[in-house]
DNA sequence: ATGAAAGCGCTAACAT
DNA sequence: ATGTTAGCGCTTTCAT
């Protein structure tokens, strides 16, 4: 397959090499040789080699963006809009998934440097970033702060609270957290203690349930099939109780199985997820939840690598976290 | 940000531009200026240009996914084995994502050409894949066939006799299709066929219910209401009623739609959906359905377009047509 | 085994 | 306004 070049077209044009560049480059040229760069451009089918374009100029269009999958509401959200964002603003994403394997976040950061992209967009929960040395810009959502890197957050710890508190409004008179014990994670710690403090300043209730991690599925579903059991022991002595679930995923199991044993929801037992999982773009999945500005969060991201990128940014290392919110869905009760 | 490169390396080892060229593409050399320039590079943080090596050598391992959203489910998943797959293989995934929109499709494939990448992988419903002029090597997947390119696909129509089959192992007494009555998707129209004929065959009752696309929200929920109170009035005079939604999206919305009405599934009416729809890669919906092989799907379509690359492709436009699986979940039941 | 030099397709500075 | 040329960072042929 022989590609047709800039020298081919100056040839076919009668012009020089340059002048083909300048009229690719919108300088201003004779309409005359305009035009027959125009008709041998055409004529040869010929179209522009970007990538030595961009060595010539020693820039890049290309942002990697790493993340442990995108097989996930969540995730798959969140790389609808980075991709969108970035497009946008004339960047191409590089998908790279690493499932939280060390090794595989190592490789694509390896990767960014050896092709000269123009930036980074990391979700990792290990601290790879700090593998980055040639000083690519890169911003990081939603990792443990290093103070190292751009990074961009939502307030887990409001979440929290906000659960707790919408449950109050609506009556519910004991209240339950379900999550994981896994202390490495901050951003689910902070929901946790967002929760517990709401409740111990308001005098509520409260008890904690703890489940291992949704990856091991088999121990997961025992652990959610003994939490529902106990919710449903306490349901026949109190009305409304109010479970805090740390992920849209675990609400949304644990939703099913209470169903499957006939309690009703929200009428015996309310439940409040987090993430604010959506199917798809028109697609909700109707339980409440504290939602994470997922479209924000990508903007942020977006916004903040491209000043790094044009040398703008005044502060090299912020911290932006972004407010989350409550929505409504059936899971819970209408507010008086 | 001052990039430092072979020639550097070359000065500081001592040794010429050439030797370090040969040096990390593993040619053999002594000892000695082998150990001169791992230290050079080591000392300098020197990292090889990739853009100048694809250029000089005049390839790319850049491959552009295109793709209407990743949002979704399905291409959720799909774009996860499609990256893996890719990546195991030494390609790089450019995620495009369209909307379906032609305008977005054009320019992602001008994109693709201008980067002189090594190939596409689209998924897209017009055709604009005729736009591509290049050369470039391409495999569609699910798309309506021209007969210009590679085409991965799934057995739609077997999965309509498949789902209908299942149905009837299960004893159900009525048959129900439910799914959109827009004719342009081809994939679509083969799942009602596969259904229709096998009851056809089989002397099985059915009726179909159309209901519009799933984008226009209120709408489709609306008929779906609709569907879910007739279905509830057969359900009063015949029981076990066998619904076949023609996407697990209309399964899954229909299936809580029945249950909010307290009407048990599957003890009084048993649905299957289309597309086998997981949450994340081990969290499935549960609900029964005929499952795509997404993963085979993927592995067909990049190994497809790696032969193309290779150039050791014997027919360049094959159709490759996977088959469909019926996965159990819990809204059908257990098969005597 | 290593060095010197040409050239991938382009841009940009300089010359005309 | 257009042509000429150097060079981005690399690979590769050809000498040595």
């Amino acid at each position: 397959m022989i590609m047709v070049n800039m020298k081919d077209v100056a040839k076919e044009a009668g012009v020089s090499l340059g002048t083909v560049s300048n009229y690719l480059n919108q300088k201003k040229l004779k309409p005359e040789t305009e035009k027959r760069i125009k008709k041998a451009i055409k004529k040869l089918h010929y179209v522009r080699n970007n990538a030595a374009r961009d060595l010539r100029k020693n820039n890049s269009s290309y942002v990697v963006f790493v993340l442990p999958t995108v097989w996930t509401p969540f995730f798959s959200e969140l790389t609808f809009w980075i991709q969108k964002d970035l497009d946008q603003i004339g960047y191409k994403t590089i998908l790279c998934l690493s499932e939280n394997q060390y090794e595989q976040e190592k490789g694509f950061v390896d990767m960014a440097e050896e092709q000269r992209v123009a930036g980074i967009i990391s979700v990792s929960y290990s601290n790879i970033t700090s593998h980055v040395h040639s000083g690519i810009p890169l911003v990081s959502i939603e990792k443990e702060d290093t103070g190292l890197f751009s990074l961009i957050s939502s307030d887990n710890y409001s979440g929290g609270e906000l659960a707790a508190s919408e449950l109050k409004k609506r009556g519910a008179s004991k209240y339950f957290f379900v999550g994981s014990d896994n202390e490495s994670l901050k951003a689910m710690t902070a929901r946790k203690s967002g929760f517990v403090d709401f409740c111990n300043r308001n005098h509520l209730e409260y008890l904690l349930y703890k489940i291992s991690s949704t990856s091991n599925e088999p121990k997961f579903n025992d652990q959610l099939s003994n939490v529902t059991k106990k919710l449903i022991d306490y349901s026949k002595t109190c009305d409304n109780l109010g479970v805090f679930a740390y992920t849209d995923e675990v609400a949304f199991k644990l939703y099913l199985k209470i169903l499957d044993q006939g309690i009703k929801v929200p009428d015996k037992i309310q439940i409040i997820g987090f993430d604010g999982w959506k199917l798809s773009k028109d697609q909700s999945l109707d339980l409440s939840s504290i939602r994470q500005p997922i479209k924000d969060i990508a903007k942020n991201a977006v916004r903040e690598l491209d000043s790094q990128i044009k040398g703008k940014s005044f502060d090299k290392t912020p911290r932006i976290m972004l407010p989350v919110s409550f929505y409504s869905g059936k899971t819970t009760r209408e507010v008086d």
